[in-house]
DNA sequence: CTCACGAGGTACATCGATTAACCAATCGTT
DNA sequence: AACGATTGGTTAATCGATGTACCTCGTGAG
C-alpha cells in the first residue's frame, strides 16, 4: 500500500521528504497542514513525495509545537467488583472511537480503583501534557471532577443529563427519569402493585434520578415502593438484594434493576429460588445490553443508547478542543424496551412460590 | 494534594522549576530521571520545588527527545456484529492495564472493522511515532501482522499458543486443547456420546486448535463429533446453528461453544425450543467470563485467564521496550470450570424433547 | 523605466526535555 | 605544594515539526 524499502524502523523525517520533493521542510508541513500559500503543483508533488516515502508527521513533535495531542483520556473507575461496567463501557467506548477515529484522534484508555486515584491521574494526564481533554463517566453528586480538570485548565465534558449552569458541558439523554417511568407505568398495566428497586451506588447522579423517577411514578398511582435497596452495583450486592426482597413474606411480584448486569443476576437468582420469570415475578433492566436479548426469558429493560451518547460526548469535547464539528448534541430520551422477563402480575399476588423444576 | 496557584492551564515547564529550585534544567532532568550525578540534597530541592509547582515532564517533549512515548497501542478488531468480544476484551485490557498503569504507560485503544483497516492504522501509529509497541489480539492463520509490524520496527507481542519460531514473541497459555479435551472429556464421563461443536471463524487460530482437539478427544473415545458448525461469533450464527443442532432428529445431549458469549445465546436458544439446560441438553463455554456464574444454570466453562495472559503479554512488550520486567511468561494452562449447565446424558438419549415451560 | 505588489517559497527561532561534553571546586596523596 | 581523581554540577546541541518574518521573482501600472 506504501512504503518502498529501507531498514526496518527507521522512519522518515520531514527534511528527507523535504529533498525529496525538492522543496524545504516548511513547505511540507504547510502541504499537510493547508497553511500558507503552495501551487497545486507543488502541493502534489510534496503529498506524492510523502506517500512514496511512508511519512507522516510525528505526532510528538507536533504535539510539542502545537500543544495539542490529538488525543483524549478516558477514565473508567473499576472498583474491585467489575459487576456491569464493563459491557457498559464497552458501548461507550465504541459511540466515542466512532467520532475520533476519522479525525485521527486517539483514545488514551486508563483503568483506576478509586476517586483519589481518578483525581490524581488526571492531575498526572495534564502535568504531562498527555492529553487535549477527558470524557468523566458517571456523573457523581458533588462532583470534584469537574472543577479539578478546569483547574488543569483540561478541556472535559461529563456525562449526565444536560444542565445549564455546569462548569463543564454535560452530554447526556434529557428527561433520564422517563425511561423508569414508562417501566413502572408498564409494570402498573400488568396489574404489579408490589414493586421493588435495587438501585445503584448512592454517590452516583443517576442512582438518585432514577430511584427518585421510580418513587414519583409509584406515588402517582397512588402507590409505595415496596422497598429501594441501594448496592454497589456488584453481584454479591444484586444477588443478595434479590435474595432479600423474594424471602419477603409477601414478595415483590416486579423487581426493577438499576443496571441490566444486576437484573441478569436478579433473573439467575429468581430462577434458583424456584421461581419463574415472568411467571412468578417480573424483572427490568436499565442500559439495554446487546446481553440482555440473548437470555430466556430476554430482558425487559430501558434502552438509554449508551453508544449514541458516548458518540455525543466526544464531538462535544472535540469542539471544545477547537475541532470543527457540526453537531453536538443528543436528542431522544430513554425509552422501554419491551420484552419477555416481563408479564402480568401473577393472580393471587403470588404471596406464595410455586415451586418449580 | 499538589500545586498552589497560577492561572488555570498554565502548565509549568522545567524552566520554572529549575530557578525555582537554584539549578539549571539540566539538573532537574538529571534530578527526575535518576542520571547524572546529583548531591541527594539538590535532588530533594528539586524534586520539592517540582511537586510545589505540580511539574512533571512534558510527555510530547520527552517523546521527541527520547523516540518514546511510554504508550502502548491496543487494536481491537470488532466486525459488525459485537457478541463476544466486548466482555473478553474488558477482561484483556484490565490484565494490561494493570501492568502498565504502575509503570506510567499509557494504553492506547483503537476499534477497527476490518483487516485492512487495522494494517493502515498500524501503518499510521507507527509513522507518527505515536506509541512505543502494540499488543496484537487473537492470532490469525497466516497473520500478516507480525511481519508489518516487524517492517515498521515496532515492537509487538501477539496472544497466542507460545511457539519457538514467531517474528514476534506469543504470550498465552500453553496447550491450549487440554481444556476443551478436559471439557470432553467431562462430558463423556456423564454419558454423553452426541456431542456437538459450535465453533469460531476460521480465520482464528485458536478456532483451528479448539476444534482439533475437541475432534481428537472424541476419536480418543472411539467417538465422532455429532457436528462441528462454524460461526462468526455473532449472536445470528450462535443462535442459528443451536437451533439447526436441536432440530436433528437424534439431537446432541450436548453441545460445546468456542467462547461464552456464544454458550450463553445457545442456552437461551435451548430453553426457548423447550429443553432444560443441562436436563436435556448441556452446554460447555469457553472464556470464563464473569457472566457465566449469573445465569441460572451457572454456566460449566473453559477458563483461559484472559487477564493473566494480558498481563503476561504488557510484561512482555514493556521488555522488549527496554522496561525493566521481572517475569514475562504465564504458566498454566486452560482449565475446565465445571458448574450448572451440564449434567448427565438424558436417559433415553433425548431424542424426543420433553417439552417444558 | 521604475516601483508596488502578489504569488510562491525559504530561513530560522521555537516548543520542552534530555544528555554528551565540559568545567570548577574539593580532596587525598606523595 | 602540585597533581590526578572525584564530586557536583552547567552549557549547549538536539529531537521533528511549525509558523512568522522575510526574500525573490514576475507582472502590470504609471
Amino acid at each position: 500500500m506504501s512504503v518502498s524499502t529501507g531498514r526496518p524502523g527507521r522512519r522518515p523525517t520531514i527534511k528527507e521528504v523535504a529533498a525529496a520533493a525538492g522543496v524545504s521542510t516548511a513547505a511540507v508541513s504547510q502541504a499537510f497542514n493547508h497553511k500558507g500559500r503552495l501551487s497545486e503543483a507543488t502541493r502534489r508533488r510534496i503529498l506524492d513525495a510523502a506517500l512514496e516515502l511512508g511519512w507522516s508527521p510525528n505526532a510528538p513533535a507536533a504535539a510539542l509545537r502545537n500543544a495539542r495531542t490529538r488525543s483524549l483520556a478516558l477514565v473508567v473507575r473499576r472498583p474491585t467488583d467489575v459487576l456491569g461496567s464493563d459491557p457498559h463501557f464497552s458501548e461507550l467506548i465504541t459511540g466515542i472511537e466512532g467520532e475520533l477515529a476519522p479525525r485521527g484522534y486517539g483514545l488514551l484508555l486508563h483503568l483506576v480503583s478509586g476517586h483519589r486515584e481518578e483525581y490524581a491521574l488526571y492531575e498526572r494526564l495534564a502535568a504531562e501534557g498527555r492529553v487535549d481533554g477527558a470524557v468523566l463517566t458517571d456523573a457523581r453528586d458533588a462532583d470534584a471532577r469537574p472543577a479539578l480538570l478546569a483547574r488543569l485548565g483540561l478541556p472535559a465534558v461529563l456525562l449526565g443529563a444536560p444542565d445549564g449552569t455546569a462548569v463543564v458541558p454535560r452530554v447526556g439523554l434529557r428527561d433520564q427519569g422517563a425511561g423508569i417511568a414508562e417501566a413502572v407505568a408498564h409494570l402498573l398495566a400488568l396489574g404489579h402493585r408490589r414493586v421493588a428497586y435495587v438501585s445503584g451506588p448512592p454517590e452516583l447522579e443517576h442512582t438518585r434520578v432514577r430511584r427518585t423517577a421510580f418513587e414519583q411514578a409509584l406515588r402517582e398511582a397512588g402507590l409505595r415502593p415496596f422497598a429501594v435497596l441501594p448496592t454497589d452495583f456488584s453481584e454479591r450486592h444484586a444477588v443478595g438484594a434479590t435474595e432479600a426482597l423474594l424471602a419477603a413474606a409477601e414478595r415483590p411480584t416486579a423487581l426493577v434493576y438499576a443496571n441490566d448486569s444486576m437484573a441478569v443476576c436478579g433473573i439467575g437468582t429468581a430462577q434458583r429460588a424456584g421461581l419463574a420469570v415472568p411467571r412468578d415475578v417480573s424483572v427490568v433492566g436499565y442500559d439495554n445490553l446487546p446481553l440482555g436479548s440473548w437470555l430466556h426469558p430476554r430482558l425487559t429493560t430501558v434502552d438509554q443508547q449508551v453508544q449514541r451518547v458516548g458518540a455525543a460526548a466526544a464531538r462535544t469535547l472535540l469542539a471544545l478542543c477547537g475541532e470543527p464539528v457540526e453537531e453536538t448534541g443528543v436528542d431522544g430520551r430513554p425509552r422501554l424496551v419491551v420484552r419477555e422477563s416481563t408479564g402480568p402480575a401473577p393472580p393471587g399476588g403470588g404471596a406464595t412460590g410455586a415451586a418449580a423444576g
